[in-house]
DNA sequence: CACTGATTCGAACGTTCGTTCGAATCAGTA
DNA sequence: TACTGATTCGAACGAACGTTCGAATCAGTG
C-alpha cells in the first residue's frame, strides 16, 4: 500500500501518525472500492459508485489517488503481493515437492475463499491495467507462476514423470481460479476440502504413470 | 441467430432473399463486435468501436440489433448453443464414459481454439447481461454443466468411483476456460493435443483409487 | 421509367463518465 | 487563541456514452 496523498508528499513531522491516518483510510476505500470492481467489474463501476460505496464524496476520492486507474493496480498488487508472500513463508521448511503443491493450493484456495471480491478482481481483471500498472503487476504474476512451475518439475525429477509443466500450470490454475465463477459458500465446503479434493484430481492426473484410455 | 430488422419485421414477400441478406449482414456484424468485445471488454467497448469495426455508421447498427446488450446476447446465444449441438451429434453412438468425457473435452476446446474470440466473451463476459438476456444462455449453460454431470456420473457408477462431481465438473470447466488467458497459438500445441493432455490429467486425477499422499 | 420497402447515415438527444479546482473544514501544535 | 498543513467537498469541466430520428440512398419489382 501506498503512503502518500496523490498530488503531493506531505512531509508532516508527525509522520507516523500522520501516514498511518492516510494509509488507514486508503485501506478502508480500497475495501469498498474492491466490492464494487467484483460487483459491477473495472469498466462498469463508476467513480460515483466508488465515491456512494466508501461514504467519501467523488472529489475527495482523489485525494488518495489519482486515478480510477491507479486504484484497480492498488487492490491488484497488494492482493497479489500478499498472497505470493504467505506462500513463501508456508513452503519455508518443506522439502517434499508433492506436499509442496499441495500447500501452493491450499494457499491459494484460503486466500481466495477468504478474500474472494479481491480474487475475483485480480482473476477477472487482469487486462485492464494499461503499461506501467499492468506491467508491474505481470511482474508478480510471473513470479508466482515460476514459483509454480518450479514446484512440478522437483516433482517431475524426484519421481521420473513425464508431462508438459506449461499445461499442468496453466490448467491448474485454471482449476483454482475458475472459483470466483462458481463457489457458494452456503453449499461448498471450506477452503481445506477443496484444496484436498483438487489436490488429489491434480495431482493424481500428473503423477499416474501410463495412459488410463481403455 | 435472428432475422428480423431490430425494429418491425419486414413482411416481405421474397422472403428467403431479403431474409438471409439480413442474416448475413448482420452475421458480419456479430462477427466484428465479438473481436472488439473480446478485445476491449463488453463495457470497455464502445458503440463507436463497433461502428468503426464493422465499417457501418453509429445509427446503421441499430437497423440490426436493437441495443448492445442484445448484440452481446446474440453473440453468447449463438456459441453456446453450437458448442452445445455438436457435442450432442459428437456424444450419438458413444456409449463408454471415458470416452465420452475425452470427447466432450476434444469438442469444448477445438470450438475454444477455432473461435476464441467467441469463447472469451462467452466466458469473461458471463455475468455482463440482464434479466431476460441472462437467464436464456444461463439456461444453456445450465444444459451444458448437466450433460457433464451426468457424464461423470455415469463414470462414477460404471468404475464404482467416489469423488465429489461438482467439484470434478466445475475443476474441469475451470481447466478448458481458462485457456481464453494464456493460450498462444504460435507456441501451444493445437486442439488434440491440449485435449489428450488436459483429458489424461482430468481422467487420471478422477479415476485413480486411493491416497496418493505419502 | 416510377414506385416501394429495405437499408444506411449525419446530426443530434440527454445522460453519465473521469477528473479538476478553489473554497471550506478539520486536527494538531505553538 | 491563532496558525498551518491535512483532509473534504460542491460544482463544474469537456469528452464520451448509448440511443433516436428524419432524411437520403439503395435494390428490386411493376
Amino acid at each position: 500500500m501506498a503512503s502518500a496523498p496523490a498530488t503531493r508528499r506531505p512531509v508532516s513531522r508527525a509522520r507516523a501518525v500522520a501516514t498511518s491516518r492516510f494509509d488507514r483510510r486508503l485501506a478502508e476505500i480500497v475495501s469498498h472500492a474492491t466490492e464494487v470492481f467484483c460487483e459491477k467489474g473495472y469498466e462498469g463501476a463508476s467513480m460515483r459508485d466508488l465515491s456512494r460505496a466508501s461514504g467519501m464524496s467523488l472529489a475527495g476520492l482523489y485525494y488518495y489517488f489519482e486515478s480510477k486507474e491507479r486504484l484497480l493496480f492498488l487492490i491488484q498488487k497488494h492482493t497479489f503481493t500478499t498472497i505470493v508472500q504467505r506462500l513463501k513463508s508456508r513452503l519455508e521448511g518443506v522439502n517434499d515437492p508433492e506436499q509442496q503443491i499441495r500447500i501452493f493450493i491450499l494457499n491459494h484456495l484460503e486466500y481466495f475463499l477468504a478474500n474472494p471480491a479481491s480474487m475475483k478482481v485480480l482473476s477477472h481483471e487482469a487486462e485492464a491495467l494499461k503499461n506501467g500498472f499492468a506491467s508491474e503487476v505481470a511482474a508478480i504474476k510471473r513470479e508466482y507462476y515460476r514459483i509454480c512451475v518450479g514446484l512440478l518439475d522437483d516433482l517431475k525429477r524426484a519421481r521420473g514423470l513425464q508431462f508438459s509443466t506449461r499445461i499442468a500450470v496453466l490448467s491448474l490454475f485454471g482449476m483454482m481460479n475458475w472459483i470466483y465463477t462458481w463457489h457458494n459458500s452456503r453449499v461448498d465446503a471450506d477452503a481445506e476440502q477443496l484444496a484436498d479434493e483438487m489436490s488429489d484430481i491434480f495431482l493424481r492426473g500428473v503423477m499416474t504413470g501410463g495412459k488410463v484410455r481403455r
